[in-house]
DNA sequence: CAGCACATGTAATACGTTACATGATTAC
DNA sequence: GTAATCATGTAACGTATTACATGTGCTG
């Protein structure tokens, strides 16, 4: 399958890019759907290359410095929508440590399996708020404009988001109420 | 960190079990957080005997079958708690194939979009279905009970697909506006 | 007696993280 | 001039999937 492949690929797509800046869209906007570190990213940039699915550009920073700035080929072009339309059955296990550990947790202390599910709850309001602020970035988005992909893909963090500080708080009440 | 280990830990803790019912486990009741491929399994119980937090009993099957029932030490119940008790960070990437697919989709024709996203509606409804159909078998659950984690954990799962299929709804309307 | 479920393992490969390794450029 | 960022790569290790390999027990 090699999701990470069509990433980069997309990527590349939208725009010419070298490796350190994939690296850090990879850390930073598409994040929170998908992630890649550094050490993958080059060796599969050397394999999308070697398939002819991109190519790259030598361009001197400063001095001397060289970086490769990569471009998609027609090939890598026709890959990547042959790729987007490509169906797959839903995911069924969606890791989440958390999760794993109040299964387990039943039968702690009630404090503790509490103050549990607070510190959870604190960090998900964290993330949630980082959501919509930069969610104002993005008000006035339509399909057309480049940004829709971040827009619509904010919009569902956000909604993850919610829908998982509402659980805690139905756990909370349900431990409450025993 | 090793998840996998004190997610094997944990059930061991509830119960005493094979590695073949293990294996069911993570396919099945706990497969919406987490899984386990047997080739995980089987290894990663022969480290946690040689830790010495479970053990193992050979009961006969039939005539001949030998089965080997683990259950967990003393060293291994503590070292469960202290796992249990450990707090982290919130994990920031929750890979999503098919997020990942529409983020880069969105120049294609309306049409296919739209239809992509009908068909993961669909998906996910029905997995919604399977789980809440599962909910009624936990109806007058509360916290002393056995199942309070299966209830909870299936809470958690529909409340994140509930979000999921609003999250697709608006992103249609989003398209449509257009 | 056939087919499915029970039962336990290993091998090869793929995917992902942490750490190692090096050097240039820019902004203060 | 020094610290942060830009820039590219590799090595070692950890985690996960697919496939291989073998045999027993139970139900119809």
């Amino acid at each position: 399958m090699n999701a990470l492949k069509y990433a980069i690929l997309g990527l590349i797509n939208r725009n010419r890019i070298t490796g350190y800046d994939l690296t850090k869209i990879f850390n930073d906007s598409v994040a929170d759907f998908w992630s890649a570190k550094q050490s993958q990213i080059y060796p599969e940039l050397k394999k999308l290359v070697d398939a002819k699915l991109v190519e790259y550009e030598i361009v001197i920073q400063g001095e001397v410095l060289e970086k490769k700035v990569y471009s998609i080929t027609d090939k890598g072009k026709e890959e990547l929508n042959n790729w987007l339309m490509q169906d797959e059955p839903l995911d069924n296990t969606i890791k989440d440590i958390f999760k794993l550990r109040v299964y387990f947790a039943e039968n702690l202390p009630q404090a503790q399996l509490l103050a549990k599910f607070e510190k959870q709850r604190i960090k998900c309001i964290n993330k949630l708020e980082r959501y919509t602020s930069k969610l104002e970035e993005y008000q006035h988005c339509n399909i057309t404009s480049e940004d829709f992909g971040d827009f619509i893909l904010l919009k569902g963090a956000i909604s993850r988001e919610k829908a998982y500080i509402e659980w805690i708080k139905d756990c909370v009440k349900y431990i409450n109420t025993k």
